[in-house]
DNA sequence: GTTGCCGGGTG
DNA sequence: CACCCGGCAAC
């Protein structure tokens, strides 16, 4: 109902930082250096998350936090929250992710025009990027990444970012089989309002709902470059599946029950998305998970026929604030109807 | 124990 | 009327 603010909070964190910076060697830290991250939530629990999501000498570890609605900041949301608010739903597992992120990542890196000026024009963004992402691969689009947030950090020189911003901020979107990967959030949330959400880019207005439909990935472009090392060099077109089991956050229902199916985005959006048979068609959109296996039942989702579950279950209780009045007053939810 | 929400209370 | 919550049934 309201333009997203600017997401405030640091974004890069040095504790990442290696301490060779080893990726200056490879001219590559500027590219993810000089991105100022779309910021970070204001209060991260015990940033578990973030924080260690960089870790050096991993071949590549991210910190994933399905994005909290506080965190993206949306006027009608609520202040930073506190950290025991974000703790549903960060996830601070930093659970290896697998080649082809690490691909992608350090070919958004290498896109970086500060680092690509001399590089070959085989991976200009034009190549990396694909508007039609229906299967899932993984692409890339930094020509419509340019939104990113002029909030740079403070006065550093140059070289100093280089040196100490080795971890890199993107933004995976999580609506099912796109998989879609910009380096700004502001990027990301255009490309979920337009392509997703059928909403005019260029409308301001938003409701914030497209930023459920996104995450947050740390990547650590030292622990990047150094695992790519061994790496044999991955085709942007290459189809290895968007699987990274490491980098999802399980819906709040499948926590407890490990290979429940994560929901797909509300059908009354997107009727094009609503697969019809699909066990988990009629889930309600969830932030907190990526598209899911069209095998998996969900078992929670069928016991209660009338409609159950709702904004209690989207947003968890940490995020009350945020649900449908109906549901905070525990009445029915009048906001994922059938 | 969790969930959705009816029914009823308060202001 | 908006707002809240006890308590219940389904799970």
């Amino acid at each position: 109902s309201s333009p997203n603010p600017p997401r405030s909070g640091g974004s890069l964190l040095p504790a990442a930082v290696s301490p060779a910076g080893s990726v200056g060697t490879r001219g590559l830290a500027g590219g993810a250096a000089v991105v100022p991250g779309p910021g970070q939530p204001g209060g991260h629990a015990a940033g578990a998350g973030r924080g260690a999501g960089a870790v050096p000498g991993a071949a590549l570890c991210c910190a994933v936090h399905p994005r909290a609605p506080a965190q993206v900041g949306t006027p009608a949301r609520p202040p930073p929250s506190p950290p025991s608010a974000l703790s549903g739903r960060k996830l601070s597992g930093k659970a290896g992710i697998d080649e082809v992120m690490a691909a992608a990542v350090l070919t958004s890196l290498s896109a970086s025009p500060l680092v690509l000026g001399h590089m070959p024009a085989t991976h200009g963004p034009g190549n990396c990027s694909s508007s039609s992402n229906t299967s899932g691969d993984w692409s890339w689009d930094p020509s419509s990444d340019r939104s990113t947030p002029s909030t740079p950090s403070p006065p550093s020189p140059p070289d100093a970012s280089l040196l100490q911003n080795s971890t890199k901020v993107m933004f995976k979107c999580l609506w099912k089989s796109c998989g879609k990967v910009l380096s700004s959030s502001s990027g990301m949330q255009k490309h979920i309002r337009t392509v997703h959400l059928g909403r005019k880019a260029d409308l301001e207005q938003s409701d914030g709902e497209e930023d459920f439909y996104y995450t947050e990935l740390d990547v650590d472009v030292d622990a990047l470059t150094d695992g790519l090392s061994s790496l044999t060099p991955v085709s942007p077109t290459s189809s290895v599946p968007p699987a990274f089991p490491g980098l999802r956050l399980p819906p709040r229902h499948c926590r407890s029950r490990p290979g429940l199916c994560p929901p797909v985005p509300p059908p009354h959006h997107h009727p094009s998305h609503a697969v019809p048979g699909e066990p988990c068609r009629r889930t309600p959109p969830s932030p907190l998970s990526p598209a899911c296996p069209p095998v998996v039942t969900c078992p929670l989702y069928r016991r209660r026929p009338r409609g159950a579950k709702k904004c209690r279950k989207v947003y968890g209780m940490e995020h009350r604030e945020m649900w449908c009045t109906a549901c905070r007053w525990k009445k029915a939810c009048q906001r994922f109807l059938d």
